[in-house]
DNA sequence: TAGATTGTTAATCGATTAACAATC
DNA sequence: TAGATTGTTAATCGATTAACAATC
């Protein structure tokens, strides 16, 4: 994935935890914060937020802060959350009925138009108001209605075949839940979930702890 | 959270990367692997992996590369993956059946023992064999199995409650599907999977990849 | 032995933190 | 005006990359 901008993946991963924050503040009715106090919420230092909201402009005034409803706004905007994107599935197994019924990203603007699988048994069906489509007819479908991401639910084996024609069909970004890192040309945007490396990352700090607190005896 | 080695999370967080690649190796009964084998399908410089690689001691030879099977092996030892687990997971909504019915957990030694909600209607219901039950004996059931690994797929409201009682219950470490920062004693691990922060960020960069393609023309 | 490739140190790069002038 | 806090530059820190001697 070629990156088109100099802001940093870093920074831009920061984005969505200052976004869900303003966003808590706005619905306790806080009006304003200073860098010093986003700083106790988000764990981030004070210079660190003053950085990276800088990247994007001056949303700040001296002596006064942030304005919350203000700054909210502007990241969403940042975020590309002021409007909405087109959506599918492939793969209509856990992962996928979940992140089907899972309303809230419909909410955030990521609206689902279809589910597709290559068992027959769960053709047909409708999950959360979307039927579930045969996986031939999904290169077809995102052409014709402007499918911008592909939300992969596939096993390991099939991700691949399936985000090539997602390639092929014009799809824009893919959100890949399954455990192999995809091939794609560089102007398409793939962001990974890969739940296992999280999961071992638990067993590998349990046992580091482990071995520390054995140590210190 | 607080770390108990010198390694960096940086370097922690490739290993799972690693041992992924390294099993796909390993089931195409490849040997035999350098550090720029490695490179070419990681897409880390072989300068990095044989750095990483370092850190937990000389696993290669000279001349040779690394061995597929016990660097595999080896890198599953350190991940902690030679043993088993003992989880709950709290929240029987989507996420938590989902997580439930993912066979590939269970395979690498993440053992679910018992599933939690409050909804009256979902609890005595059984979820891959593990039957629901209500989240008051969530605490009593920690303590009398030994629960290392809470897996929290509540609501967001009421995620904060159940990490606290997890803490008292002695859990020690999380795995964290709701959209909060979770405040626990730093001697307990938590690992975030936050979706809606990473599907943000594909927003982000197809924002960002728009922009520069106009200005490009 | 000669060639290959590691282990490891040094150099570079990028990200975070500190500091403070600008200014509300 | 005085106090507060940003925007921004400079300093520090840590992670990545390059280089090469060690050695299989």
């Amino acid at each position: 994935m070629e990156r088109f901008s100099n802001i940093s993946m870093a920074v831009v991963r920061r984005l969505p935890k200052y976004f869900r924050y303003l966003g808590d503040l706005l619905s306790n009715e806080i009006r304003r914060v200073s860098s010093q106090e986003l700083s106790k919420i988000t764990g981030f230092t004070a210079s660190q937020i003053r950085q990276d909201l800088n990247c994007f402009g001056g949303f700040g005034q001296q002596g006064y802060g942030y304005n919350v409803e203000e700054l909210y706004n502007e990241i969403g905007k940042i975020l590309g959350l002021d409007r909405t994107y087109k959506t599918v599935i492939v793969g209509a197994g856990n992962v996928g009925q979940a992140i089907a019924n899972y309303t809230s990203f419909q909410k955030s603007g990521f609206k689902l138009h279809g589910i597709f699988d290559v068992n027959p048994k769960v053709i047909g069906l409708s999950i959360n108001d979307v039927t579930v489509m045969d996986v031939d007819d999904l290169e077809k479908f995102i052409k014709q209605n402007d499918i911008e991401i592909g939300i992969i639910c596939t096993p390991k084996a099939h991700s691949q075949k399936i985000a090539d024609l997602m390639v092929d069909a014009g799809i824009k970004g893919m959100w890949n839940f399954a455990p192999v890192d995809l091939k794609v040309p560089d102007n398409v945007i793939v962001e990974n979930v890969h739940l296992s490396e999280s999961l071992f990352t638990i067993s590998y700090l349990l046992k580091e702890r482990e071995e520390t607190t054995k140590k210190k005896k």
